[in-house]
DNA sequence: TCATTTCCGACTAGATTCGTCGGGATTCAA
DNA sequence: TTGAATCCCGACGAATCTAGTCGGAAATGA
């Protein structure tokens, strides 16, 4: 039930991105070091993050990344299927077609209706949390580090 | 963020315990053969639902395994920190004393409560399942399999 | 041309998961 | 009292996943 590094620190690399949308593209290392993420680490993050379409990159000397959309229109369940793929607490709650509705075993759809309620409750989470909100919470806190 | 097998085989056992309460002690051979797990794996699963008092065992012929309590009184949640410890999306959710409410960096009490929201999420849903709510439902859609 | 920066694939050490295996202890029943 | 059924326990092992590192190529602005 852990959501692991990749996940984590790919929120943290987007709540960053996010608190510094608008300046042009903000360099890996200023992330990383922000953050507290191995550059080399964040580098594999970024990369899949880009190719799904939810950060954009420039190359070469003051490039860097920047969100592919407006902060409200990215949210943390976005981000954690691209690091982590489906959220889900039993992955035949995702592949039914598979093995049917019945997993198998006739008894299982009781336990079905279990792990959806738990899947749909994290999801209720995940989906409804954009990066504008960790975004304006921050500056209600005073917390967001400017560039 | 997934559920293990630990986690998804003991609930299976224990919904099997469940639908067989009053009836005395199961033997781990038919709780394992009606549910598809293997007996050596079940045996350390049950092994530790019985040490953390949640099962009570019968050992010698005709013993075996049966709820400590009544299904009404066993949540999911329960049986899941037994098998997979506390139930959380991030360690430092529930050792706050090592680190202190920031997690080492300010700006993430932001993003630490976005996590709180998860984990209480996931709570409420395990937490709130009885093994009573699950046997009730498996008799009214007639797949409890008797014995 | 040079420093900066992204991009890419290969590699690895360690932890975790998902079990298996062998044998010992206990109990009931014939 | 013997034997089958059953729980109990610790050690072991293969496969997979996690959390990175590393080396170098390509692009870009100054």
């Amino acid at each position: 039930m852990r959501v692991s590094t990749r996940g984590e620190y790919g929120v943290r690399a987007m709540f960053d991105l996010a608190l510094n949308y608008g300046n042009g593209p903000i360099p890996l290392k200023a992330v990383a070091k922000r953050q507290l993420v191995s550059e080399t680490y964040l580098e594999q993050l970024l990369g899949a993050l880009r190719r799904a379409g939810l950060v954009s990159s420039t190359r070469g000397a003051q490039g860097g990344y920047e969100l592919a959309h407006p902060p409200e229109r990215i949210t943390v369940g976005q981000i954690i299927r691209v690091l982590e793929g489906p959220i889900t607490p039993l992955d035949c709650l995702d592949t039914d077609s598979g093995s049917g509705p019945y997993c198998g075993q006739p008894d299982q759809c009781v336990l079905r209706g279990l792990w959806k309620n738990l899947q749909d409750s994290m999801e209720r989470v995940l989906d409804n949390t954009t990066l504008e909100d960790l975004r304006s919470k921050a500056i209600r806190l005073g917390v967001a580090q400017g560039q």
